[in-house]
DNA sequence: AATAATAGTTAACATTGTAAACTGTTAACT
DNA sequence: AGTTAACAGTTTACAATGTTAACTATTATT
């Protein structure tokens, strides 16, 4: 029965695809999930903004969580539409806009925590806590061994610096 | 220098942010890697007609490759107009149309294969042969616990059947 | 004072996902 | 046989996102 699904995990696949494949149901079920809050998208960006201990410009998050800055405007419109952040302009460095959660936020993201927990332990259901380390362990190693790689605009921005 | 990266790999993150970061990266390279070969997108597409053993339907695609079937007609027609596939009806049943590679595209299915296969040791360096499988197993593992997850159209599709 | 660099915005365009309406074909059922 | 339902694929329209380039405003450099 599973003969067709285990072709995904073939080598010969690009390891991408496999990752895609999970990437649309996760997505789909977390937003499915969260559509109550008033938000259906986004969540990891106000899990940044609400994590962040420095200051929170748009180019912070940007950097963190991989979105050109053009993507990140229109994803912070959004955010505002939703009244879930505040854009204020910073004094010290009038080009940059200080991002900050709104009272409506702060009182879902304990829900938005928890929903995002539930659905990592949803989908790491099985494997034991040896496991769930080195699984994410791999990842990071993949994230990094991919960093560098050409044809990646990101990296080429982060290098001019 | 890496605490900001590392965040990213923090549990209160959603896992399909982390997977999404690989992924944007992995195809960019991916593509880059490949676009002297006439083709810069949909080679697992590609892979997955190579490989396919039974009759190669638009359906079996979608279903196997996780597309919807608007999608999967889209991506046969780039790959119809590279000249890489051909679609013929199936005289069996004329609903069905069968995919198959042209010989441009069995010519450079190599290149593909090996591109790929370069591109996940990439990805995969660093982690012996043990953690690699793990790793594709905990992949499985997630791929199968998020199958089932309510706000899926793909399954909701599936389970009609 | 002139110039370069930075933060963010806007506009135009391409790709992809989704939903709905559609054609043509086969299966099922009376 | 004739109606109906199901299936494979297509088309259209729309929304979300990524990319590039041109742009404004502000700060840093020289």
């Amino acid at each position: 029965m599973l003969s067709e699904k285990e072709k995904r995990f073939n080598e010969s696949m690009p390891l991408g695809k496999l990752l895609g494949g999970i990437l649309k149901k996760y997505f789909g079920a977390l937003s499915k999930k969260m559509e109550h809050l008033g938000v259906d998208r986004h969540f990891s960006t106000l899990v940044a903004i609400d994590n962040a201990k420095q200051k929170c410009t748009q180019q912070y998050l940007s950097d963190l969580l991989d979105f050109d800055k053009v993507s990140m405007v229109r994803i912070l419109d959004y955010l505002v539409a939703k009244k879930m952040i505040t854009r204020t302009v910073n004094p010290q460095d009038r080009r940059e806009h200080l991002i900050q959660l709104t009272l409506k936020a702060e009182k879902i993201m304990p829900a938005i925590h928890h929903g995002i927990k539930e659905m990592n332990l949803k989908a790491l259901k099985g494997l034991n806590k040896n496991d769930q380390e080195l699984f994410y362990s791999c990842l990071a190693t993949i994230f990094n061994n991919i960093e560098d790689l050409p044809g990646n605009t990101v990296d080429i921005k982060l290098k001019k610096k």
